[in-house]
DNA sequence: AATGAATGAGCATTCATTCAT
DNA sequence: TATGAATGAATGCTCATTCAT
């Protein structure tokens, strides 16, 4: 089977490396402190380019983040499959996370960024994708609800709570480097919280 | 005995006016995008005061955010005086905690700024301050555990995913408003958490 | 007879849609402000079509001031066909001049910029063009002295000074705004300067 | 009488020094080829300064005109005085007119650059600053139509016109210089519109 | 011929910091 | 000691022009 069709991609591939660079300098340097022009440096790219493709450095910031949401949930959702119990489910989902942060710090970088400098005042699509994110656990916690898996409790108030576990865990990290891997940490505190909402005894 | 030595520092009150409207200042607008001018006007000094009284910008949010550590401390600490066990000492101060920030917003963005801006690349009065802070948590962990009040574990881990709990509960309730205020989301979490690290069944 | 050779240039309606938007986005925008990709769009051509019908920006703009002229000249030596007499025709012609600039205001937009970007400084046909239409108002002017229509004066200044005169009134407009219109101005200011060269009485 | 104290002037002379130099470089590049950066230089202080001074590169050029139209209507002012008669008063005042846009051609240019770039969109401060010096001119119409002097007509009609034949004399100058320098074609102009509108004969 | 993506020089404005008074 | 005027480096964004397709 010859010639495999590259028909699309008519830029993708610059815009990606855009995107790629902006995110190493946002994280490295932050947004205020980022120099647009050394994020076009980096991809090899002049500076108008990059405004050609995102518009404004905030919108190519928010792109980055979008971004980032994406392979996060891919990950958790990944991570999800093929396992069996809520319990499970969630503690997939969250290793997931913590790997996903640990093995990119970058993002990590990124979302203490967005939250200083935006505070949740994010675009349009950036709450939309959360809301599936939390949707997608929410589902979880129902399931294991019915089951009797989990203790009867709100969902949503117990998935944003996970969620607050989850983001506290690994940006409190950077206070008091723990003699432990930023996995271990999320582990263990999820742990501790999923043993605190779990009808089945202690781990 | 001539001249009896102006023992008080003669501006304490001009040094605390500068820090609490930066502390307002750098809530508002952030570290990057706020003018040290506008503080300055604000606390009713010329420009040049600010930095005789602090050296310069940086130095200036650093003072202001260890005044919130001690402000953080002291009601935490406050909280807990009084209380008996552990798991009710622990409680007490996340709930202190909890109000804390939602009681005082402004903190709430420059411990945001902190985590952005500096990620933990703090002054060294910071570090010591934030283990005195682990230290007396630890304290009433390993009390905890001796009176068999809680499982045995690694105090300051549990401590440090303690924090984690509490550090994203406050931060990340930007993203997605709960149906609840910030110190119910901490309650809630902080419940299940201690629930999963007591030994006496849950709640 | 084979292919009877394209003779006219195909695209001359093109040529004209872009003179067109240009002369309006010029006067709305200014010279400097004037940004040729919008001339593109509002022309529905591409940008490179632009440069290669006019070369750069400037000898755009200078086009269209040239083709505004052409029009101007036209307007005014209709208007003078057919009248008699000197002082009637340099009337006539002024009463034209108004009423070009009354109906095309866009085009009093482009004299302005024409004046303040380039001074006088254009390219060798607009220069001809002007001697050219001046010249045609000294030989009415030549016309009327001789037939003692205007008092003897020196021909070339008398029309540089009415060109003056219509100049300025439809640019001046502006500051103060008359309870008159652009044409009513013009013909008062040219009905009192033409009294004070006419040899006849006034009006 | 000693020491004339020269208690005032903090800074009127760097306000004095930068407003000239601005208007030159105004005059020279017109406004939105001026970099701002030159004027400074020019000025011998720095760009935070001129920012300081003026606030903006707009409101730095509407200082530079305003100050035109003070040095201008003190310059017809004093033109005007003792002399007796209506014409001879406005011809006067037109005759400075002339010779002050002929000796600083720099504000001839300012004045382009303003009517191109503004169209009378001016501050507050301007409009109020031309009605004081239409309503001087207005008042000597009056007087004139009062003495008989000039034929009766309406006075800000009147003067409206004759400031056009003023702006457009100088104005349209740099399209065909004439034989004549601007005085002289503002001379002959006037005197023809004066002629035309006086009831004592021609001039 | 027609296009429009890519470029980078250019410029307004801000603001931390200094220092003369 | 307190001040605030002065500074100039820093940076987001625009847009004329080019040139590969």
């Amino acid at each position: 089977m010859p010639e495999a069709a590259t028909v699309s991609t008519p830029d993708v591939a610059k815009r990606d490396a855009i995107l790629r660079h902006a995110t190493d300098v946002f994280a490295d340097e932050g947004f205020r402190r980022t120099d647009v022009q050394v994020i076009a440096d980096r991809a090899g790219v002049g500076k108008g380019t990059v405004y050609r493709y995102f518009g404004n450095k905030q919108d190519l910031f928010f792109a980055a983040v979008y971004h980032m949401l994406e392979l996060l949930d891919e990950q958790m959702a990944n991570a999800r499959r093929g396992v069996e119990g809520a319990v499970a489910k969630l503690r997939a989902s969250c290793l997931a996370y913590a790997r996903f942060y640990e093995s990119n710090p970058q993002y990590l970088e990124l979302s203490a960024q967005d939250r200083a400098e935006f505070r949740g005042d994010v675009p349009e699509n950036h709450v939309v994708f959360h809301e599936k994110m939390i949707a997608s656990f929410v589902e979880v916690v129902e399931d294991g609800i019915e089951t009797g898996e989990l203790f009867p409790c709100e969902p949503r108030k117990t998935v944003l709570a996970l969620g607050g576990v989850l983001h506290g865990c690994v940006m409190f990290d950077c206070y008091a480097k723990a003699n432990a891997t930023l996995t271990e940490m999320v582990v263990f505190a999820v742990d501790a919280f999923l043993g605190g909402i779990s009808a089945g005894g202690k781990q």
